[in-house]
RNA sequence: GCCCCCAUCGUCUAGUGGCCUAGGACGUCGCCCUUUCACGGCGGUAGCACGGGUUCGAAUCCCGUUGGGGGUGCCA
C-alpha cells in the first residue's frame, strides 16, 4: 500500500491549507506545443502564478513537446507570446533559463533515457512485448471489467522473452503499479483514493525508445523539484500513476519528495462539454483579438473556480496574489460566460487612467489607419481631447477606431451610415440640418456651450422639437451615425469649419 | 461497461451546522438620468437536484439515488 500524505504529515503542514508550503513553493506550467493557446491553459497558468506569487515561491514554465507528431514550432511561439501578452512573468523557464533546465523536454531526452535505463534495472519496470490488440483482445476473452494492458509481461520466462525478440518485436518498458490503494490528498478535492486494480501498468517510453509523458513529467517534477502540482482535472486519473512512480523515482535517488497535487475545475463551454479546442470560443487568441485587456480576460478567468471575496467581481492580478488560497477553488467544472467576460474587461477598462487608455489603443489605431505611424503632433492633441468623450462608451479596446474615426477623417474621406441617413435625414432631418446651419453660422465662439445653446434656442425653443428627434439629424450629418460620442463637444472637436461643412453636405 | 470527479438563481459564485425568510455579479425585465449610444442610479426576476439519515437545529455532515463531466493510449 502506497499513501502519499499531504497536509497531514505532522509538522509540515500550515494554517492556509495550501499544504506544506513552508519550504520553498516550487510550480510550474507545462503545456504541449500543439494548437493554439486555450482558455483552460491560461486559467491554469494564472493560479499557477498566483499561488507561486502569494507564498513568494517560484513559478517554472516548461515545456512538454514529447510528441514530435502534435508539436509545432508555431505553437511554442504562441505559447510565450501569450504569456507575455498576459503578463504572468515565469521565474525559470523556456526563454529565461534556469537552474534546472533544460525546460523543453526535447532537450532532455539524456535525463529520461539515463533515468529509463536505472529504472529497468529495479522491479518497478519490466518490459512488455505485447501490442495494444492483444491486450485488449485478452482483457474482452476474460470478461474484465477493465480495460488498458493486462499485465501479461509482467512475469516473462526467458523463453517467451526469447520467443518475442524472435518474432522481430520490440518493447516498450512499463511500470508495474503495486498491490492496493493509492490515497492522496488534492489541494482542491480533499481526500482521493484508488483502488490500483483499477489502474492498469502504462508505458513508460515508445517501443523505439522514445519517452513518453507519463514518465517525462514525473522525472521533470521531480527533477525540477516542483512542490506543488495545479492542473487540470483532465489528469486526475492519472495522479495514482505519478505517484506511484514517484515512489520508484525516490528509490532511485531522482525525487526527493512527491509534489502535492491540485486538480482544477474545467472550463466549459456551450452545451456540457468542456471546451474544446474546436471550439472558437476556447482560443486565447481570439480575446485579444476582440480588444480584451489582459487584467480584465485574466480577472474574468479568475472567477471561474476562485473568488476574492462575497461581494466582489472585481479585482487587480495584485489583490489577487495577496488572496489567493488554493484551498478556496471551487472543484465545480464553470462555463465560460463571454457576456460575464465582456462586462468584467468592460469594468477593467474604466479602471484605466485616460492616457493608459490612450496607450493602448493607440496601435488599434494606427492600424486602423485613424490616426498615421508615426502620429501627427495635431493628431495626438485631438486625440488627448477626444478619449474623455469615448472612455467609458468603450468595453472593449478594438471599439475605438469606429468610434473616433469621424473626428480625424478628411473631408473627402468621410463618409455616413447609409441607413442611418436613410432614417434620420430624410426630408424633415434636412430641414433640421437646414435650421442648424443658421442656428451656428453667426456664432463668433465655437465651444460646446456655444454650439449647444444656439442649436438649442433654435431647434427646441423656436421649432418646438424634442432633443432627441433634433439632435438626430445633425448628428449623422456630423458624424456620419446615429450612435456617437457626445454631439456638442464632437462638434466643438471638429472645428467651425469642419462641422459646418459637414452640415452642408448633408443637405447636397 | 469499469474507475474517478462534481452537484446553490439561466451563468459565475458567497456560504465550512444556528448570522440564510440563502448574499453578490453577469444576463434579463422595469424605472430614473439623458443630445444618440454608453456610463451611472434604483427596483424586480430567478436557486440549495431528489430521498433517507445524524442533530435541539442542515444549503452546510453521512449514505443512497438521479443527473452531469472526465478517464479508461506505445496522446498530453
Amino acid at each position: 500500500m502506497v499513501s502519499t500524505g499531504s497536509t497531514n504529515e505532522g509538522a509540515g503542514s500550515t494554517n492556509e491549507g495550501a499544504g506544506s508550503t513552508n519550504g520553498t513553493v516550487r510550480v510550474r506550467m507545462a503545456p504541449s506545443p500543439t494548437g493554439s493557446p486555450h482558455v483552460g491553459l491560461a486559467r491554469t497558468a494564472l493560479f499557477n502564478w498566483a499561488f507561486a506569487r502569494h507564498h513568494g515561491g517560484t513559478f517554472v514554465f516548461r515545456i512538454e513537446d514529447t510528441d514530435k507528431e502534435r508539436n509545432t514550432e508555431e505553437s511554442y511561439d504562441s505559447l510565450i507570446d501569450l504569456m507575455g501578452w498576459l503578463g504572468l512573468q515565469w521565474d525559470e523557464g523556456v526563454v529565461v533559463g534556469g537552474p534546472y533546465g533544460p525546460y523543453r523536454q526535447s532537450e532532455r531526452t539524456d535525463i529520461y533515457v539515463d533515468v529509463l535505463e536505472r529504472l529497468r534495472a529495479t522491479s518497478a519496470t519490466y518490459d512488455c512485448y505485447c501490442t495494444t490488440e492483444e491486450a485488449t483482445a485478452r482483457r474482452k476473452a476474460a470478461g474484465s471489467k477493465v480495460m488498458g494492458y493486462d499485465g501479461f509481461c509482467r512475469e516473462l520466462s526467458e523463453e517467451q522473452r526469447a520467443a518475442f525478440v524472435a518474432e522481430g518485436r520490440k518493447p516498450v518498458v512499463r511500470f508495474r503499479m503495486p498491490d492496493g490503494e493509492i490515497t492522496f490528498t488534492d489541494l482542491v478535492r480533499g481526500e482521493i483514493s484508488f483502488q490500483t486494480e483499477f489502474v492498469p501498468d502504462f508505458a513508460l517510453c515508445r517501443a523505439n525508445g522514445d519517452p513518453l509523458y507519463t514518465l517525462t513529467a514525473p522525472v521533470d517534477d521531480a527533477t525540477m523539484e516542483i512542490t506543488h502540482v495545479l492542473r487540470g482535472e483532465d489528469l486526475l486519473s492519472s495522479t495514482p500513476r505519478q505517484i506511484a512512480l514517484f515512489e520508484a523515482l525516490k528509490e532511485i535517488g531522482v525525487a526527493k519528495t512527491t509534489p502535492e497535487f491540485g486538480h482544477l475545475p474545467y472550463v466549459m463551454g456551450e452545451g456540457n462539454k468542456k471546451l474544446s479546442k474546436r471550439d472558437p470560443q476556447a482560443h486565447m487568441a481570439l480575446y485579444r483579438e476582440q480588444g480584451f485587456l489582459p487584467e480584465g480576460l485574466l480577472n474574468y478567468l479568475a472567477l471561474l473556480g476562485w473568488s476574492i471575496a462575497a461581494d466582489r467581481d472585481i479585482f487587480t492580478l495584485e489583490e489577487m496574489v495577496e488572496k489567493f488560497d488554493i484551498a478556496d477553488v471551487n472543484p465545480n467544472p464553470a462555463r465560460f460566460d463571454l457576456k460575464k467576460a465582456e462586462a468584467i474587461n468592460a469594468d477593467h477598462m474604466r479602471m484605466l487612467s485616460l492616457d493608459e487608455l490612450t496607450h493602448r489603443v493607440l496601435p488599434l489605431l494606427k492600424a486602423s489607419g485613424v490616426v498615421g505611424d508615426p502620429v501627427s503632433e495635431a493628431d495626438a492633441q485631438l486625440l488627448e481631447q477626444a478619449m474623455p468623450l469615448v472612455a467609458e462608451r468603450m468595453n472593449k479596446l478594438t471599439e475605438a477606431p469606429a468610434m473616433l474615426d469621424f473626428l480625424f477623417v478628411d473631408e473627402t474621406a468621410f463618409t455616413r451610415d447609409e441607413a442611418d441617413v436613410e432614417k434620420l435625414l430624410n426630408e424633415a432631418g434636412r430641414e433640421v440640418v437646414g435650421a442648424s446651419i443658421d442656428a451656428l453660422d453667426p456664432l463668433t465662439t465655437w465651444g460646446t456651450a456655444d454650439i449647444e445653446a444656439a442649436l438649442r434656442a433654435k431647434l427646441i425653443d423656436e421649432l418646438g422639437m424634442k432633443p432627441r428627434n433634433a439632435f438626430g439629424p445633425v448628428r449623422v450629418a456630423v458624424s456620419g451615425r446615429r450612435v456617437s460620442p457626445p454631439l456638442f463637444e464632437s462638434m466643438e472637436l471638429l472645428g467651425r469649419e469642419r462641422s459646418l461643412a459637414r452640415l452642408r453636405s448633408a443637405l447636397d
